[in-house]
DNA sequence: TGAATGACTTCGG
DNA sequence: CCCGAAGCCATTC
């Protein structure tokens, strides 16, 4: 265990990196590691990055701004709360003005 | 080894 | 971005 893989530190780095009040995609996270078929992957490795504080896990929805994640938090609308105490609105868990908020690293990171 | 699962994405209607 | 189905990839059973 505990073998380390640099896809993992990348996608703990780019969380980190994701600016106060914006968001980004799994998608998007996944293309900037070169690994765009792996969109699913960047989320399973946020299962490991949710036990990181560091880590702003619930910046980091789908494609179309869904906090599909939002289950795997600890508490039932915890991850809303904490999108829409930095400025983000949500109906729904839909993200409003998703496109407006959307943080892409490929353009801003990189 | 093979089958099932999932914090996704893309394609067709 | 509405809806349904298929594809991908790593992990787990």
């Amino acid at each position: 265990m505990e073998k380390s893989d640099n896809f993992f530190e990348k996608v703990h780095e780019v969380a980190k990196n994701i600016p106060y009040g914006r968001v980004t995609s799994y998608g998007a996270i996944a293309k900037y590691l070169s690994a765009p078929r792996s969109a699913r992957m960047v989320g399973w490795a946020m299962n490991n990055t949710n036990q990181n504080p560091d880590i702003p896990a619930h910046r980091v929805v789908n494609r179309v701004g869904l906090l599909t994640g939002k289950h795997h938090f600890d508490g039932t609308n915890l991850m809303q709360q904490l999108l829409e105490s930095e400025g983000i609105l949500i109906k729904e868990l839909q993200i409003q003005d998703f496109k407006n908020v959307f943080w892409d690293p490929t353009l801003e990171l990189k």
